[in-house]
DNA sequence: GTTCGTGCAAATACTTTGCAAGTCG
DNA sequence: CGACTTGCAAAGTATTTGCACGAAC
């Protein structure tokens, strides 16, 4: 069964084709969509669904627990499904590759924290910013042979 | 020693008046700043410092990895130093109320980052989403008076 | 002196809002 | 039916950009 309609109707909110195609578009999503993203994919699929529309049924979602909100490199924000597992994200502050990291690390976290604070209902989002195996050689490198005549090679951020 | 200034240097940036201001700013808040509240506080200084150059030396900043946005409750990103030391936060779904926790729950997380991946510089920013004990007590109660027929198993997180 | 940074103001992008008409329950 | 939702288009905000002058190295 789908316990989106439930947690929908439990909150005194209607099911509109509306809200279940945005929630269909996230829960098929292989990732974190963008707003933009899932405009698009929604009015793929019925043109008429106006964006407006998007962005209160995003904040709706939002608020029932249903999506959340992720904000890797800083700029636009994405969303995902609520699957009850955490994933988490590295984020290289060089060549801002993102990575995956083993969700198993904080497997242990939310009892902890259940225990410990009395929360519930917890999702987690563990964002590690850093450099990337690579750019941090790179970078070891760089210093080591620090040179007079060393010109800044690699672009800042253009 | 300021240890900011070597990292704008390395990086062939200039350290102006401007970012010197902005940084300080940053380093003297008791908690995150919005981007308002910077433009703001830089202003109070000198008055004829431009947003532009904020918004522009912000993103600078993070690139560098001395400053790192954050962004609690959704809407507004907000920015705070790296001191080194992560520090995470919950935020509760229901009341918008945000608690600082324990930082030494990820305490060897960083190490094991670092093992497994090779990563370096890393900075760790943990979200945990929910509903803190106080309002998750109060859906308990509501969902028990709602559902009094209710025997299916609901035992796991879902 | 050269390269990088800033101020300015306009241009862009991104979100939100008020209402009448339309739907869901 | 009545309360909740949506579309629409316009109003708000937030952020970025191009350029010429000024500043740091």
């Amino acid at each position: 069964m789908e316990p989106s309609d439930a947690v929908l109707r439990e909150g005194g909110y209607k099911l509109t084709p509306q809200r279940y195609m945005i929630l269909r578009v996230i829960q098929e999503a292989e990732a974190h969509l963008s707003i933009e993203e899932i405009i698009q994919r929604v009015q793929e699929r019925n043109p008429y669904v106006n964006q407006s529309t998007v962005y209160r049924t995003l904040d709706l979602l939002q608020d029932l627990g249903l999506v959340r909100a992720t904000h890797l490199s800083g700029k636009h924000t994405r969303f995902e499904m609520v699957g009850g597992q955490a994933h988490h994200h590295f984020v290289c502050r060089s060549c801002h590759s993102v990575q995956h990291l083993d969700s198993d690390l904080l497997a242990n976290l939310p009892e902890q924290l259940k225990q410990q604070y009395g929360f519930g209902g917890l999702t987690l989002e563990l964002v590690a910013t850093g450099y990337c195996k690579t750019c941090w050689q790179v970078m070891q490198l760089k210093h080591d042979a620090k040179r007079p005549t060393n010109t800044a090679a690699s672009g800042a951020t253009p």
